[in-house]
RNA sequence: GUGGCCGUAGCUUAAAGGAAAAAGCACCAGAUUGUGAUUCUGGGGACUACGAGUUCGAGUCUCGUCGGUCACCCCA
């Protein structure tokens, strides 16, 4: 027979790994819960209606999806956002607000494969429900920042780019350009980077046919402050927007986070649903896709069937996380250990290891002992491949004194011990 | 969805188209019947990713499939 391999873009997550995750997951949770978020979770499958509504049809080859037996039209989450929507929708006018929920799901987008991309991952999700404030859209960002920052990673690792969809969306209508215009220049403006000049200015000439609506558009790349864009915000609309995110700033620089955000026009992220602040965490090196993504969307409630409600919240995944904490040395040494290795040590002493190992079990330390009668030696090398603390050393004359001798194994020492003063002193 | 590179034991690699695919690490056992190291000895483990083809002969050359990796598309 041959063997099943792991299916294309999934990893299996073996006791080493999985200790990697656990402690990236546990970092987001504890960064969730010290900033007030709850945590929530969703089905892993959804009707595919959900992302469709919100995404357009195309989304379905990014899908993995499925029909059920009933002709339901079923797919794996590829994000959260929409079933939370969907979750704070049916229960919009019971539920305080702002909502401030966080999950770490599980979610399957059938991609191909790439550095920091696969088809299965987990990613952080915190969402703030319910309000308009600029400091909702603060605090997301520094609840991003928060948990990165307790990994160690300091403001020349990481940067936070910020602009605004609204700001933009607003200076580019004061520029003179119609609504239906604005998609062609948010892709136009995400292509920059990653264009030559020649090749943009050809996309440019192309999509943009009026050369003095193109000329100002033009201008757009170049600015680099507050105060470049505000000298282009020619409305009063626009001058808000600005004014808007210059408080964003503000808040940022207040909750003692300011070194690791700026500002930067070509952050517009994908078309789908911003409305507000938009922002993306890279590294300093730029070598690795966004780290973390998220801003400000109003409208999506709307969508799925509810009221207009305010919304904003951000998304981070585990796979260029885990790249990059690995590649600054961020990531500790994971070492799986149990505190007491009970060796048995003499003829019919055997029922008494079983009873001590579980004894000190119930006084809420691990132990372990071998299932094999074999030599102290043997028993000593599994103790340590184990890595155990102690080694407890049942032997069939002091056990009859109610004694047993516990031994350090990193420093070699031991002693013998009454066994109730032992465990007594295990609580 | 498009393209480049890659695929030999659990891992890292060797074998220039020619014998029964080799080694180190890891794993298991023994030397060693009251204390962990080191050392030594032995063992299991590979239909060379899978399938076709070329050839007297294929791990090696060709094609396809699958997988890995990197870039593009996309990135919610």
């Amino acid at each position: 027979m041959s063997k099943i391999a792991a299916v294309k873009g999934t990893r299996d997550f073996y006791p080493d790994i999985m200790a990697v995750r656990n402690w990236i997951v546990d970092g987001w949770k504890d960064a969730s819960i010290r900033n007030g978020f709850v945590e929530y979770d969703s089905p892993i499958f959804e009707y595919l209606e959900l992302y469709t509504r919100k995404s357009g049809d195309e989304i379905v080859s990014q899908l993995f999806s499925m029909t059920d037996r009933g002709g339901r039209d079923l797919a794996i989450r590829p994000e959260i956002t929409p079933s939370l929507a969907r979750m704070v929708n049916q229960q919009i006018n019971a539920l305080p607000r702002p909502v401030k929920w966080f999950s770490t799901p599980r979610l399957c987008r059938a991609e191909r494969p790439q550095k920091g991309r696969l088809r299965e991952f987990f990613q952080w999700n915190c969402d703030i429900v319910g309000s308009e404030s600029i400091l909702a859209d603060a605090e997301s960002i520094y609840t991003a920042v928060d948990y990165l920052r307790s990994v160690n990673l300091t403001a020349d690792d990481i940067v936070v780019r910020i602009s605004s969809r609204s700001m933009l969306a607003e200076v580019l209508k004061a520029m003179g350009f119609a609504e239906d215009q604005l998609n062609t220049i948010y892709v136009l403006l995400d292509k920059k980077p990653k264009v030559s000049d020649e090749a943009f200015a050809e996309m440019a000439a192309e999509q943009v046919p009026d050369a003095d609506l193109r000329a100002k558009m033009m201008q757009l790349p170049e600015v680099k402050t507050l105060d470049d864009i505000d000298a282009l915000a020619h409305t009063d609309a626009a001058k808000q927007t600005v004014a808007e995110l210059r408080e964003l700033f503000t808040c940022l620089d207040n909750m003692g986070i300011g070194e690791y955000c700026k500002f930067d026009i070509q952050i517009v992220r994908g078309l789908a649903y911003y409305t507000g602040p938009v922002f993306e965490i890279f590294d300093r090196s730029e070598s690795l896709r966004a780290i973390c993504g998220g801003g400000r969307y109003d409208s999506l409630l709307t969508i799925l069937g509810g009221p207009k409600v305010p919304a904003t919240g951000f998304g981070m995944g585990d796979v260029v996380l885990e790249i990059l904490l690995r590649e600054k040395g961020k990531m500790p040494e994971f070492t799986s250990t149990i505190d007491y290795f009970v060796i048995d040590a003499g003829e019919d002493v055997f029922d008494r290891v079983l009873k001590l190992a579980c004894d000190i079990r119930s006084k809420g330390k691990s132990a372990s002992f071998s299932y094999k009668r074999q030599n102290m030696k043997k028993q000593f090398k599994q103790a340590d491949s184990q890595q155990a603390k102690y080694a407890i050393v049942v032997g069939e004359e002091t056990v009859e004194r109610n004694e047993i001798t516990v031994k350090e194994l990193a420093t070699g020492q031991q002693q013998s011990v009454n066994i109730e003063e032992f465990l007594s002193s295990l609580s």
